[in-house]
DNA sequence: ATTATAATTCGCCAAATGGCAAAATGTCAA
DNA sequence: TTGACATTTTGCCATTTGGCGAATTATAAT
């Protein structure tokens, strides 16, 4: 479990509600079992590197990603491969380009807006709580 | 055990008479108990993703190879990622992809999410209204 | 050969993973 | 509400990992 797993368990259960799925569904999918799958997503256990590889297809995850961010594969070693530009950090994740793309444009517009609009929000909200 | 970790064992074992390093300088090195390595050489163990990170620059070995031999990573995923996926019909406007890239996945996936509630919120009034 | 000394293997154990089936919870229509 | 579903969580258990210390085996040096 190493506590940590909780972070890594967040991450799972977000994606698996975006697309959406049910755990049945990710089981049926993957072959782990979906009580298993319940635990890893609300931290109560910590996910083998086997279970990892097994989820990361269904679940629209890059596998290499998913290990570093397991703590399994060291950060630095993704990078080396990476012969990507510099926007390493800016980088538009696969998935949501695809849900986006489906999506007329002034619907895509849009959630520029939202979030444009949000970000506004959010940055009032701190200056209050500080 | 797996079986077919002894494979594995061997590659390891053979590296380290290489260098050569003894079980209990490798387990200085990695924190990995000698006993545990020399279970691991033997095929009698076979390493969590944890402890094959540990011991993977100990004896000189690239993480994700060692990794994909280890039957972890699959070796389609250290080839070449990042191509473009198939959206071919729908098309992502380029200034949406652009400031959506500069985001941190978080925000990336929620947006995706806000939108899926919206939609369904959308879908909901609409049959409330016929 | 015979001790020292280092290296490896073995016995045992605690902790964690992951599956199965039952219990609990959620959802929705009648 | 009630009943009929699907979904998630829990209880229980087999299997595996990995550590510690003792026993065994190799390697020298005298």
């Amino acid at each position: 479990m190493t506590n940590n797993g909780r972070n890594l368990g967040r991450i799972i259960k977000q994606r698996r509600n975006t697309i959406p799925l049910t755990l049945r569904e990710v089981s049926k999918m993957s072959g782990v079992s979906s009580s298993h799958l319940g635990r890893i997503e609300r931290g109560e256990r910590f996910p083998s590197a086997h279970i990892l590889r097994r989820i990361a297809k269904p679940l629209g995850f890059d596998e290499r990603q998913l290990f570093t961010f397991a703590g399994y594969l060291s950060s630095s070693s993704t990078e080396v491969t990476e012969a990507e530009p510099e926007y390493t950090t800016a980088r538009l994740d696969p998935y949501v380009a695809k849900v986006l793309a489906q999506e007329p444009m002034e619907v895509q517009r849009s959630v520029i807006a939202i979030l444009t609009t949000l970000k506004s929000i959010a940055k009032g909200l701190q200056t209050e709580n500080d």
